[in-house]
RNA sequence: GGACGAUUAGCUCAGCUGGUAGAGCACCCGCUUGACGUGCGGGUGGUCACAGGUUCGAGUCCUGUAUCGUCCACCA
């Protein structure tokens, strides 16, 4: 057996064992007609991205999800792909220009775009070379790319049969206008933040008047655009104005008193100026009553040439001018601080104007329909389930989803204006002439589509969408989707319902929700703090498998959590647990088979026995998308059970002369640690290939193994109870050495009083390994001369060791009157259950019975501790 | 203004369908135990935020309160 080193170096290890994988072609999905097919695809990273640890995170539960499935023996497959992340990515390429002097502007459209795609080509690798890292098990074959022909295709399609439904259009309506970015964006775009600000309370005059009525604005530099000024109608402060007008200050314009119900007679003055071109309830009053639309921003967010004297002032600038020139004039009344939410872009930061402007529109409420209909009724599922409500509160009152970004970088809107009739083409093919009059004078629209348009598209667009392909046909649905919460809306929202418009059906089973992971202090990770953990050097200082368990095992769904430096060390640590464990197994290997023994000891069965429900657990841990749960119990199988006991026991075997012992010991770790290996895999998938690589097998790869599950063949209850007896005994005498320091080179001889005298003859051998002991006597009566020594009880036995010289008698009558004070305690607590006529009658009869038993074995451990007492007395 | 989440050992967190609380780290006492000191054995430490309720029984279900956090909202 070749000599293992003595820790694991997971560095050693990785790059060989992912390489092995590739050219096995495990991570290829195949259609398999006698398979189910069980698919992923990957929440696509933005293609110039670098692997952070919400990635990790992501990645992690989608790997061990698909490892699972693909060892049940599902057909699975994992898409993999990149996303073009329209603004990000062109604010990245733009800021590289800038800093040697160039604008995307003088280089146009065409020479910048070519320079995006040189950046894409140069980072576009990396964020996949760092996927793989993490032992993602894709189907790299399939690395797709939002903006790769194929998706392109599926993008122009949905694009133009939405149009042709109906579902798509143009329209002049207020928008987000972010002047940084430049660019429109939808609601989801805008973060809203609380600001502390004003409100300015400013008179207009009734025309020919003294009459006057007063309005409040929390942005004065938008009354460049008033249009109107609207009270509501059973208002009799100002019934008698409706129908006149105002004169609004410094315009000197008209403007008319409407009448509306959205106005709230108790709130403020109970009189609101309609400002139709920058505010979303001005807009819709307006087009109720027709008021002028005059629109005072530019793109820069300047007041225009409809801002009389303010143009070309910033929109600060001009609020500041605005409020001084009221002031002047008399017609400012008050100014009230506030604080009120101001909506900012997601990319950059900078406070957007709502302003309107023509752009593309996706009709939200007929896709909304059903889009909340298969949620409710668990056609998909989200786990934690609580998504469902924010879910669908944002799907109910989704407005219409601009989709026009005034960006290069993204699909291009197929839509060509014809410059003799104005009639708008827009088809699946380029055409060279408008479809209505024929004339070749068309140009196309110089916009693009909101990135999350094409990602909408993903489940289905990756499998070869429009075209009808037997992908499509086999893997969709997807099976389960894993995302941050953080985007439900961006993404998730988005790809059901188009799943539903395009495939007639939903685009994945499951949602898997997961959190953020934050820093050690609970913060967010982020540039601008400087407190981002590289998943990449956490990879190369304790591993990928390390990160992977610790990422598993320290969380729960939809939760955030933190990282610590510290998780990843135990999780190195238990790593290299199994490596020695491993490593002690081969070393004691002379068989080159793995096959169960025709005989089995009893420590045998409780190992296979507590295997056996670990599998049966684990799969229904799986089955509930309890991934973490399912990872502790491996863990403290594999240290606990397998490691800490199972091992220590085979050792008298082991190092025996009995040579048919030997081998029937060697047989069963074997056995035990192949399976384990197996039920690892999947969260730990490096280590445990690796080990089971060197150990004898069938089969080219642990990863295509079957998954293990609950057999009958090995299950063995009351052998496993019973050895907890021996176990029980082992503990309470290495506690009481342990309180008495003894260390474990003192052998003492140790008298067992039991009434399973046959048990105890049957761990014999444990007990005196285990538990520090040189001779072991098994009686069922008491020792006649108790003098010399010291006693430990347990709910079975007696177990009397000569260590009285070693004791402080005070002590050790403390230590028994308190244990025995907790056993009364319990028993009476357990007594009063058990005298309860209603726990009697109503707690089923397994509960009642368990009841009972711990009772009579609290009876028992009271009376040996008695006896004990007693003894010492 | 709504909705949601968190509140459990010194720290960070688990705890599934209600049946007398767990882990990792930290801390204390021991240990050259023939795989592993990235280890072994033993131990300290919790009125499960608070107040009610349902139940034979509540960390777990219900109602309310507090603190922290998050999301949503067309809050002149």
């Amino acid at each position: 057996m070749k000599e293992l080193p003595k820790t694991y170096d997971p560095k050693a290890v990785e790059s060989k064992i992912y390489d092995m994988w590739l050219k096995g072609g495990y991570f290829k999905g195949r259609i398999d007609p006698e398979k189910e097919p069980f698919t992923i695809v990957i929440p696509p990273p933005n293609v110039t991205g670098q692997l952070h640890l919400g990635h990790a995170f992501d990645e992690t539960l989608q790997d061990v999800l698909i490892r699972v499935k693909r060892m049940q023996g599902y057909s699975a497959l994992w898409i993999p792909g990149t996303d073009h992340a329209g603004i990000a990515t062109q604010i990245k390429v733009e800021e590289y220009l800038r800093e040697q002097g160039i604008s995307r502007h003088d280089l146009g459209r065409e020479k910048f775009l070519e320079k995006v795609w040189e950046w894409k080509n140069q980072y576009g690798d990396r964020i996949v070379e760092q996927l793989k890292t993490l032992g993602s098990s894709c189907d790299w074959d399939r690395l797709r790319f939002t903006m790769d022909e194929g998706c392109s295709r599926a993008v122009r399609e949905v694009f133009v049969s939405l149009y042709e439904k109906g579902l798509i259009y143009k329209g002049n309506r207020i928008i987000n206008w972010c002047p940084d970015c430049r660019t429109a964006l939808s609601d989801a775009e805008v973060e809203h933040e609380d600001h502390s600000g004003y409100f300015w309370h400013i008179k207009y005059f009734v025309k020919d008047s003294d009459e006057y009525v007063v309005v409040a604005t929390t942005r004065p530099e938008t009354m460049l655009g008033d249009s109107g000024v609207a009270v509501h109608p059973e208002d009799e402060r100002y019934k008698h104005l409706i129908g006149k007008t105002v004169i609004l200050p410094l315009m000197n314009r008209e403007i008319p008193v409407i009448a509306d119900e959205y106005v709230d007679k108790d709130l403020g003055t109970g009189c609101v100026k309609m400002t139709p071109c920058h505010d979303p309830n001005d807009f819709e009053i307006g087009l109720r009553h027709n008021l002028e639309q005059i629109l005072v921003l530019d793109e820069d967010a300047k007041i225009n040439e409809n801002g009389g004297k303010y143009e070309g002032l910033d929109r600060y600038e001009a609020r500041k001018q605005v409020v001084k020139d009221l002031e002047e004039l008399g017609q400012l009344v008050k100014i009230e601080p506030n604080s009120h939410s101001v909506g900012t872009c997601y990319r950059c930061d900078t406070i957007v104007e709502p302003l309107t402007s023509p752009q593309w529109f996706v009709k939200m409420e007929p896709l909304a329909k059903e889009a909340l209909e298969v949620v409710r009724d668990g056609r998909i599922s989200f786990v934690p389930d609580r998504f469902v409500k924010i879910y669908t509160n944002w799907m109910e009152n989704a407005h219409d989803w601009c989709i026009s970004r005034q960006l290069w970088w993204g699909h291009q809107i197929p839509a060509w204006y014809c410059s003799d009739c104005g009639h708008i083409t827009v088809s699946r093919e380029d055409p060279d002439k408008c479809e209505k009059c024929a004339s070749s004078g068309i140009t196309r629209d110089e916009d693009v589509l909101d990135t999350w348009f094409s990602s909408a598209l993903w489940p289905f667009s990756t499998l070869g969408w429009p075209d009808k392909t037997p992908d499509l046909d086999y893997f969709y649905p997807t099976s389960v989707l894993v995302t941050g919460y953080d985007i439900i809306f961006f993404w998730v929202a988005r790809m059901i319902f188009s799943g539903l418009e395009h495939m007639k059906e939903v685009p994945f089973r499951t949602v898997l929700f997961h959190g953020l992971i934050r820093d050690d202090k609970g913060r967010k990770m982020s540039k601008s703090l400087g407190n981002g953990v590289d998943p990449i050097e956490v990879i190369d200082t304790y591993g990928a498998d390390a990160l992977r368990f610790n990422i598993i095992t320290g969380n729960s769904p939809g939760n955030d959590m933190r990282y610590y430096d510290e998780r990843c060390e135990a999780m190195r640590n238990f790593a290299n647990k199994i490596w020695n464990a491993s490593r002690f197994v081969m070393m004691n290997l002379t068989i080159d088979k793995n096959e169960l023994p025709e005989k089995l000891e009893l420590e045998d069965r409780w190992i296979l026995s507590k295997f056996n429900n670990l599998a049966k657990e684990v799969n229904e841990n799986f089955d509930k998308f309890e991934l973490g749960i399912a990872a502790n119990k491996i863990y403290d199988f594999i240290w606990d059970s397998y490691c800490d006991w199972y091992i220590e026991l085979t050792k008298p075997r082991l190092n025996g002369e009995d040579e048919a012992a030997k081998i029937s010991a060697q047989k069963v770790l074997l056995y035990v640690l192949t399976e384990t290996l197996k039920l690892l895999h999947p969260f730990m998938p490096f280590i445990t290939e690796e080990i089971w690589q060197a150990l004898p097998h069938e089969g080219e790869a642990l990863m295509i193994e079957k998954y293990p599950e609950f057999s009958e063949d090995i299950s063995f209850p009351e052998d496993e109870a019973s050895f907890e007896i021996i176990m029980n005994a082992v503990r309470a005498v290495r506690a009481r050495r342990a309180e008495m320091n003894v260390p474990p080179s003192k052998k003492p001889h140790l008298t067992i009083v039991t009434e399973k005298r046959d048990l105890f003859e049957a761990g014999l051998i444990y007990l005196s390994k285990l538990a520090f002991a040189g001779k072991v006597t098994i009686t069922d009566a008491a020792p006649e001369n108790m003098e010399g020594l010291v006693g430990v009880v347990t709910n079975d036995a007696k177990l009397y060791m000569p260590l009285a010289e070693l004791v402080d008698l005070q002590k050790e009558r403390e230590r028994i009157e308190k244990e025995l004070k907790t056993a009364v305690q319990n028993l009476s607590r357990t007594k009063g259950k058990l005298s309860n006529q209603g726990f009697i009658s109503k707690a089923p009869e397994s509960v009642v019975a368990a009841e009972r038993e711990r009772a009579e074995k609290l009876q028992a451990l009271i009376k040996n501790l008695e006896d004990s007492l007693k003894a010492l007395n």
